[in-house]
DNA sequence: CTCCTTACCTACTCTTCAGTAGGCTACGGA
DNA sequence: TCCGTAGCCTACTGAAGAGTAGGTAAGGAG
């Protein structure tokens, strides 16, 4: 048997395009998380993705889009992930208990997607990060819409800081995500209830001993 | 008068290889900031620089040790700025006020040193980031202890999270920067206070009203 | 005046990599 | 069985840009 026929006959088969697309995703993601946009080569991903260069420009465009592409589908990901745990129907720090929960246990689980959103894309300041900047910008958004809510339904003018504030919780998130990549020993449940102590209850409450502890479902 | 005359007789003289340096980082800076590490091209420091790119191989080395001395420098000022705004001899609350005040204060007038330090170096996975990291881990160290310092001072065993939490309150400090470099219309004593509060009373007290105010000195 | 060091430059080389041209083959329908 | 389309590849081009070779000249020391 020559090479080429081996070859041939361990290829796999043709596939639909999207499985193909699905594929290239995949390991796009996963160069992109380890080497970083710039130094994440079109020849690697689509040898990790187990095609050819040309494939990937025929099905998901060049370096930009497929980047993009990536951004768009862990981020949108992520928003789900969040979403499924929140319904506007529980009380202000529920909702922000359960947001961060479904945070944190979508990082433990999607390391390398939260890597390619974070560390990536943030950066960079081209054309791609606006797609991860509009996401982020969400986020912020639905934080801020929960303190707004929260603070008008006791009767008090909402404060000018809010969204501020929800662009801080946001990125102290996203620190602590990475601070925990480096200490994965802590559950994700242990390190979503320290931060929702820091922003429910201070600092100040961390010297005293209070905290915060969810009400029983 | 020759083209050539004329460039030789408006040439800078030549100056000592300090102010040289001094030139080329400060050029390196502004052209990293704008368009992050890898965009940002040796040709175009040079230029901005105003000396030939030879010389800034001759005076900083290749590409990522220019960069790492952009980073050295700039962070170098940043921490410089906090320690001289805090004193161990300070209340807990007062010494993580100066620090953020100081910190916001630094923000706002180097615009552009914040954004190598926090937009480019986090994100690069490349050598040159360490140096980076090593300065963030400072200041999260730097908060960590004042965390512990402050819980032990009360005679309370300084819980594990401390860390952590620092980690979280740096991160919400960048985030915040970030969130203000595009709403330049807020002071930066408002910033930090409004960061101030979060941390130390938490939203829950955003809620109910309850603001913390610096003791007058 | 000569020599040597230090400041400084022009004009390259060489590599890496995004992006493409052009074609081959499996397979379903007519 | 012939044809069209969709999946798939090898092998290239072209540009950008990091880094260098090999110089010129200013100015101080002797």
């Amino acid at each position: 048997m020559s090479v080429d026929e081996e070859r041939r006959s361990t290829r796999v088969k043709r596939l639909p395009r999207e499985v193909r697309e699905r594929q290239i995703l995949d390991a796009a993601v996963r160069v992109f998380s380890q080497y970083g946009y710039h130094n994440a080569s079109m020849d690697e991903i689509s040898e990790v993705a187990g095609v050819s260069k040309p494939m990937i420009y025929a099905y998901l465009g060049h370096k930009e889009d497929l980047f993009a592409a990536c951004i768009r589908r862990e981020a949108t990901m992520l928003m789900e992930a969040i979403a499924a745990g929140v319904t506007t129907e529980q009380a202000p720090d529920m909702q922000l208990w359960h947001g961060l929960r479904a945070f944190f246990q979508f990082v433990g689980e999607q390391k390398q997607s939260w890597r390619v959103l974070h560390r990536q894309a943030t950066s960079q300041g081209g054309p791609f990060s606006e797609e991860l900047l509009a996401m982020r910008s969400r986020a912020i958004n639905l934080v801020d819409a929960l303190l707004v809510r929260s603070a008008t339904t006791r009767g008090e003018a909402p404060a000018k800081s809010t969204e501020a504030l929800a662009a801080a919780l946001v990125g102290a998130s996203e620190s602590l995500a990475d601070w925990w990549l480096d200490h994965p020993e802590v559950s994700d449940k242990t390190v979503a209830s320290w931060l929702m102590n820091l922003v429910w209850m201070g600092f100040g409450d961390l010297v005293t001993g209070t905290v915060w502890t969810p009400t029983p479902e």
